[in-house]
DNA sequence: ACACCTAGGTGCAATATGCATATAGCTAGC
DNA sequence: GCTAGCTATATGCATATTGCACCTAGGTGT
């Protein structure tokens, strides 16, 4: 059964929310650039960013307004375009944690307490649990 | 500066992984139907849920072997297919938890920490921060 | 017959995504 | 000067996901 292998894969490749979220993380308390974020996201073990979607989504951050951006010129090689949060970009960081913090407690709810649901749990206590059990129809 | 209204919705629709894990998160301990799982899930207050959408959700776990499904023909009305987890699935919500943890721990490295951001970082600072205050060149 | 509720599912346009590729600044070697 | 290679951003395109509207079908009430 399910070997690390074909096991189905969770979060190789952030995208969406989480994706924006990682991002608007990793400016918490600086700005970076596009190039460096991947780098620095990929370094960090959380899965394989695609480049090619972290500039798109980048980009479409600064449209919302959780970001915005400058060029920088200073520095030697390719002009960076550096990002750094905005206050929304802040605020979106605040909802989404508690979102996360929720969701965290509703999908550990049973994991955490013990697992006694290491037999896959019966159909008929089902009906038992949230009494249906009117079968006698 | 964003009100509640044009204030980017974070979450609103669950889907991908999120949407999965919700999913899977509610059949922990029972099994569920997906018009059971539609309602639940809305009244629970993590966002709107798309009805096509979570039925095309269900039947993908169920492919990839994250649940498994029998038509319950037991109660009264239009038959349901009722799913409950596999091994498989509850490894997967644990893996899933251990992620969650690592992105909680990577967005609210900063925020928790009494927000000293709130007039947004200033580019100099950066630089001197990151030690790479090589502006003469 | 008819309206209405439950329950699952599908067609399709719009959007998002991964991968490959393009553009461009700069450095090192010859 | 020319080429190769690294940094840095961006886009083209085929595919995958998604939201919305709609469809099928069982059952109940009038």
């Amino acid at each position: 059964m399910a070997n690390d292998n074909d096991r189905p894969a969770v979060g190789v490749h952030p995208t969406g929310d989480m994706l924006n979220a990682h991002l608007l993380a990793m400016l918490q308390g600086w700005s970076a650039y596009g190039y460096e974020l991947v780098q620095r996201l990929n370094e960090a073990g959380f899965g394989e960013y695609n480049k090619g979607s972290v500039y798109r989504a980048l980009r479409q951050l600064e449209q919302t307004g959780l970001v915005d951006s400058i060029w920088d010129t200073s520095t030697a090689g390719p002009a960076r375009r550096m990002y750094q949060l905005t206050q929304a970009g802040i605020l979106f960081l605040e909802n989404w944690l508690a979102l996360l913090d929720m969701h965290r407690a509703l999908i550990g709810q049973f994991i955490d307490a013990a697992a006694p649901l290491q037999g896959a749990p019966t159909r008929a206590a089902d009906r038992e649990r949230r009494g249906r059990g009117d079968g006698s129809r």
